[in-house]
DNA sequence: AGACGTACCTGACCGC
DNA sequence: TGCGGTCAGGTACGTC
């Protein structure tokens, strides 16, 4: 499911609505996700209060008082919603419960169908992120730094940009934008990208995920925002899951071209324009 | 070390 | 209607 926007559109969500409430009971409704969900995960967060959630790569950290830090992974197909305490009533596959003090206060559900998220506490929060890469929206990520990253990667451009330890928070989707805008193919070798095609390729990453935030998200299958409502960057799209389609502003005759490809590399599908992305 | 394949899960969709 | 195959926004781990 989510990517970098779809991240940071939640966790947007969540410190607005959260943030500054006390913990007043955790509801296990499963053994784990990806992992088992901590022993201790009750106990340590019952009565603490929220200070700040933010985001780190495709993680979401709530950051509590005691010097505690619940992470929060959403895998492919998590969900974290708030949903008013009264009118909660268990749905499938959610797995983990908040509840907070007060009245009116929601609820906060981890829902994923296919179990491939992840939620952990810990007192050191880069204990789970200390091999992330570089934050793609970060003053850091620029092009003499991407050179640098890249420059003895002999895999695919499109291999080493999902790479988490070289960047932090790209995905499928956004992977397959960024390359179309800055017209390089997805089979290139990482490290024959040119210093000229990389900082356009900067660019062009923080263009897609800075247009995607601000549309809150795509939304396929199960992506939704805390609140429930849908992102809509997905009508956005230049190339992915366009297979067969004109790509934006496309002067190719596309019966000749066939439209936008789709090809497997690392058992995932990648979508680019042949004629622009070389 | 680095690159690649595979496993982990459920659900939606398509063709028969 | 149902069954099997395929695909899906991600990460971790084994093997070469």
């Amino acid at each position: 499911m989510p990517e970098l926007p779809e991240v940071e559109t939640i966790s947007r969500g969540l410190a607005k609505a959260l943030t500054g409430l006390r913990i007043s009971s955790v509801e296990k409704r499963a053994k784990g996700l990806r992992k088992p969900f901590p022993p201790d995960l009750k106990t340590r967060a019952e009565g603490r209060k929220i200070i700040s959630i933010t985001r780190r790569a495709k993680y979401i950290l709530m950051s509590l008082s005691g010097n505690e830090t619940i992470i929060f992974h959403l895998g492919m197909s998590g969900k974290l919603v708030l949903r008013q305490k009264r009118e909660y009533s268990p749905n499938k596959h959610d797995h983990l419960v908040f509840n907070f003090s007060g009245k009116n206060s929601p609820a906060l559900i981890f829902n994923d169908p296919r179990r491939f998220g992840l939620c952990d506490i810990v007192h050191d929060e880069n204990s789970l992120l200390k091999s992330l890469g570089i934050e793609p929206l970060s003053p850091e990520f620029t092009a003499p730094a991407l050179t640098e990253l890249l420059k003895n990667k002999k895999t695919s451009i499109k291999s080493a940009l999902l790479d988490q330890s070289i960047i932090a928070g790209l995905g499928n989707i956004y992977v397959c934008e960024a390359l179309f805008y800055a017209r390089i193919s997805p089979k290139r070798e990482a490290r024959k990208c040119s210093p000229k095609e990389l900082a356009c390729l900067v660019k062009s990453i923080r263009k897609v995920l800075q247009s995607a935030i601000k549309a809150g998200g795509s939304s396929l299958r199960d992506y939704v925002r805390s609140d429930g409502t849908t992102g809509s960057f997905q009508n956005h799209f230049a190339v992915y899951g366009c297979e067969g389609k004109k790509c934006k502003t496309c002067t190719c005759n596309v019966i000749k071209t066939g439209g936008i490809k789709r090809i497997t590399q690392g058992g995932r599908s990648s979508f680019y324009c042949e004629t622009k992305q070389k």
